[in-house]
RNA sequence: GGCCAGUUGGUGAAGUGGCUUAACACACUGCCCUUUCACGGCAGCAUUCACGGAUUCGAAUUCCGUACUGGUCACCA
């Protein structure tokens, strides 16, 4: 076909299109930036809910674009109607919002690269293909699905290289006049890219993760703009991170075999190739294989599942940090004051193969940052999770809030806080003492109750029990009692000769404990003992020994 | 099947030719500290880096082959 022939066909293709690419080149110019500045994308498609590896992925986006200064949007990639769910878009926003994770541009605060919903880009990408074609390096194509498929067929039995190039590609060199008559008959078609490439060719490319790898030449066919108008991911890709000036192209690694494609049509476009990252996917362990966290399988790849069991945002993030960057874990532990935005990233200390999901280790993270945390602020956070999960227990929350702060305060001040509480919903069962007509309710139920602990030695106890005292004078207190009752004053003498006590003070406090708290492990007895004050200590002890049947 | 990548303890991993008798963290086990439980401390947990070969005075680190795992091969993203 010659050019003018080609022009015309631009012209019976898309007639709407009267704009051009120096239309929207100059629309859209280069950003203003500092040097080293990285424009990073997330781009999801509207399909419900954000997946934890998506998520994985946007959080790296913005970590980088904020430590280098530059700039993060979010484009939503709604171009397949089919896989787009009703209020998809939304629930993009509000699982972001979730993880406090903000971009500088998208559809809601807006941008001068926009718009930033793919369906409403359509023009420009038709302008761009319209383009293509007239210089011979997109055409029409006008095969149907059959056709397609029996071309596959043909190629899995003679074992060679799936896909439409080559001489499969029927239609690359269609007269002006058959298409023409195509046309003129209303038969449907995509826009195929005229594959320049040669597959005995190799290509390199350097990945900001994976380090260096080498793929042929691309040399498919690939539609780039499909039967109703709307491009491909592929294209649309190329498009958009050129328009948008995107510097860093983050995203997953099942990714990397198209990357041929995408070097491919950056080049034919003539536009400059971004640099890629390819991210490994969150992995889970099932039954010996080992596959990516899904949707539909693991509770844990969805946001929602860790507000329900309340384990806090932050700490989720902390979690992917330390996947991230094998060396955020031991800064962070060193440098307790500080949280994630202090730390620098870096591609280099990325994992190249897929991460195991551990929830362990989420654990672990979690316990660390409660334990950072102060009462105050671990009651209030509790308080805003019980609200929306567990409004009985939030109701006991506010009524006892003077006292609940003060049990939460329990050996914060220290340089070794507690680390008993991973989740809002553990300070439920763990500070079940706390609350006084729960406490009742609770009798003592929960512990096993096998040991049985003496009520009169403890009621005599309680009668010479100054709650007045410092913490010292206290265990001093309760040594004395244990020694004149024929307890060993601590484990080790106990150890030494067993039989010649009863027990040791450890045993006694443990008595205590058990009444007072109806568990056998709480933070500072005493400390807890001084918040309840006498009365309550006393009814605990008659509640104990109607238990215990004494 | 083609193409691409990966393979270091139960888990995440550090490691870029001699500092490695393989860091650190989680989990697990034991001991110590301790009024309990935790916290914390110490120790144990890969004598060996999927396997085979090659290069080298020297290899977890370089090269080749094999096996296995994952990704991908749509008018889905």
């Amino acid at each position: 076909m010659e050019k003018n022939e080609r022009i015309e066909l631009a012209e019976l293709l898309f007639p709407n299109i009267k704009k051009t690419r120096n239309y929207y080149e100059n629309l859209y110019p280069e950003r203003d930036l500092p040097d080293g500045a990285m424009v990073t994308r997330f781009g999801p498609s509207p399909t419900g809910f954000v997946h934890m590896g998506s998520l994985f992925s946007a959080f790296i986006d913005s970590v980088f674009a904020k430590q280098s200064h530059g700039k993060f949007f979010l484009r939503i990639e709604d171009t397949d109607q089919k896989r787009s769910v009703e209020n998809g878009t939304e629930g993009i926003f509000n699982d972001l919002n979730a993880f406090n994770i903000v971009p500088d541009e998208s559809e809601i605060v807006g941008g001068k690269y926009g718009p930033y919903i793919q369906s409403e880009r359509t023009e420009i990408y038709q302008t761009y293909v319209k383009d293509l074609i007239i210089q011979g390096l997109a055409y029409p194509c006008f095969m149907s699905e059959e056709e397609i498929a029996q071309i596959r067929e043909e190629q899995e039995i003679n074992k060679t290289k799936l896909g439409i190039y080559g001489h499969y590609a029927v239609d690359r060199d269609l007269s002006f006049d058959e298409i023409k008559e195509r046309l003129s008959n209303n038969q449907e078609y995509v826009i195929r890219l005229k594959s320049p490439g040669n597959s005995s060719n190799t290509i390199e490319i350097v990945d900001c993760i994976k380090g260096k790898m080498k793929f042929p030449e691309h040399d498919m066919d690939t539609v780039l703009l499909k039967k109703d108008g709307t491009p491909t991911y592929h294209f649309a890709h190329a498009i958009d991170d050129h328009l948008m000036h995107t510097t860093h192209v983050i995203r997953g690694d099942e990714w990397v075999s198209s990357l041929p494609l995408h070097i491919q049509l950056f080049d034919i476009l003539g536009f400059k190739l971004p640099q890629y990252a390819h991210v490994a996917p969150i992995t889970k362990k099932e039954d010996g294989t080992i596959r990516k966290l899904s949707k539909r399988k693991d509770p844990e790849a969805k946001v929602s599942y860790y507000e329900e069991v309340g384990i806090p945002i932050d700490a989720v993030k902390l979690y992917l940090a330390t996947i991230l960057n094998s060396n955020f874990e031991e800064w962070y532990l060193n440098n307790s004051e500080k949280n994630i935005d202090d730390f620098t990233f870096s591609f280099d200390k990325m994992a190249i193969g897929g991460t195991l999901f551990d929830l362990d280790k989420l654990n672990n993270i979690s316990k660390t940052y409660f334990s950072r945390k102060s009462g105050e602020d671990v009651y209030g956070e509790t308080l805003a999770y019980t609200e929306k999960f567990d409004p009985d227990y939030h109701k006991l929350l506010v009524d006892n809030k003077d006292d609940m702060i003060k049990f939460l305060s329990i050996e914060k001040d220290g340089e070794r806080p507690r680390k008993d509480i991973a989740k809002y919903s553990d300070v439920k069962e763990e500070f079940s003492y706390a609350i006084d007509n729960m406490f009742e309710k609770e009798n003592y139920s929960k512990y096993d109750g096998t040991k049985i602990y003496d009520v009169n030695l403890i009621k005599e106890y309680l009668e010479e029990l100054d709650l007045t005292s410092t913490n010292d004078e206290w265990f001093a207190g309760i040594k004395k009692f244990a020694i004149d009752h024929g307890y060993a004053a601590s484990p080790k003498e106990f150890k030494k000769n067993p039989e010649e006590f009863k027990g040791h003070v450890g045993d006694l406090c443990e008595a205590l404990r058990v009444m007072i708290t109806g568990r056998t492990k709480s933070p500072d007895l005493f400390s807890i003992m001084k918040i309840l004050g006498k009365d309550k200590i006393n009814n605990r002890v008659e509640l104990y020994k109607k238990f215990s049947n004494q």
